[in-house]
DNA sequence: TGTACATCAGTGAACGCGCGTTCACTGATGTAC
DNA sequence: TGTACATCAGTGAACGCGCGTTCACTGATGTAC
């Protein structure tokens, strides 16, 4: 165990990951700035030597998820090609296990009240995580034919919301509200009844 | 204008009231015991004549919010009786249509961090909601042929996470995220689809 | 390899603030007689 | 109808706290020569 210099070395990411587990640990709310800092083993006032503030530590957390997340939905897609079907699900599947791996992140993205457009790198991120259901869903819509087909970004909007609320509603621990299905299954399902609806899985099971 | 007499006569429901609007004005942080008191024209220590602290305040607040939402979709499931589909098609425009008409209620239920087991009244309220959505899903489906009839609990959980997503996602004036459709729409297009799936619609448009 | 010096990451003290909560109190209200 | 009195809703001052943020500073690090 070498001792630590004066200098930090990496304390903007320790700030960060700090940040996130906070959040993780306590929620949006029960994050501060001071005990941050002081989990990364630093004085309050260090963090503005790398952040501009408060509300600009959250976003670069928030970034971050977003990039893993678009990382994640992208790696998912890729994983079903060349199969439309199989790369629309693998996404879906993929959104709940982002919020399950990296909690601290997804609250960060979703939960913390700061907008996506706090900055043009924050929008651009989350922007390329949207695009690749929206490019799922597309390229499954095709196979529908054309005068019953949805607009795809109506289409991704629906698998978006249910994921979300899936999330929200049944993958936290918040207390007394359990599931009364595993989230997995639930959106699986889900995914699978609407997919039918749309005539993109067979009429039987 | 009649003088305010010593006493304020309904301080606690005026305290309520306060703590709705300063959350749906700038959300379940924003919203502080002192300033919903300021706002009740009322020193901060008089709150504690009827609430045992801050938590207490907004669960109150949830749990009206509960009343209202169970008393919206009842009213809402039995408006479209006899027809199950009807009722049921009825409560999930119900449950957006809260969203947007009590959003101080609907922070304060699902977004202010509270748990639903804060105390006894607020579980019973917030489980009759609940069975409201899941005595429509479970006879709607009925309709289904045994064997590929999903459990109830499950469907009306899928249309639950599907409703709180788009709400979440789509029907915040969240700056920047602007919904691509009206989540009206979303939410309506999405139950078809799903209830297309489950055979409950027929299969053309 | 050694020295002088510029850089700049982190310190530590201090700030003003608003928070939730407590306490002894006061005076308007309602009731008993 | 009038008076004495109990109740109790709200006051106002005070508290300790941790917050985000600022500031002049210091001393470790890295570089130029």
């Amino acid at each position: 165990m070498s001792k630590r210099g004066y200098h930090h070395g990496n304390l903007r990411q320790a700030l960060v990951d700090a940040a996130l587990s906070l959040i993780e640990a306590k929620g949006p709310t029960g994050f501060t700035l001071s005990e941050a800092a002081k989990q990364a083993g630093v004085t309050p006032a260090a963090v503005y030597r790398h952040f501009a503030g408060r509300e600009d530590l959250i976003a670069e957390a928030a970034r971050q998820g977003y990039e893993i997340f678009a990382d994640v939905m992208q790696y998912a897609y890729d994983s079903g090609q060349p199969s439309a079907l199989a790369a629309f699900e693998a996404t879906g599947r993929a959104y709940l296990a982002f919020a399950r791996k990296y909690p601290g992140h997804y609250i960060a993205m979703f939960e913390s009240g700061i907008s996506v457009n706090h900055s043009p790198e924050l929008a651009a991120v989350s922007r390329r995580a949207r695009d690749v259901l929206e490019r799922a869903a597309t390229e499954l819509s095709q196979h529908i034919p054309e005068e019953k087909r949805p607009p795809p970004a109506m289409f991704s909007a629906h698998i978006w919301a249910l994921s979300h609320g899936v999330v929200e509603l049944f993958a936290r621990n918040s207390p007394g509200t359990q599931s009364p299905f595993p989230p997995e299954d639930l959106l699986e399902t889900g995914i699978g009844v609407y997919l039918r609806g749309l005539g993109l899985l067979p009429k039987d099971e």
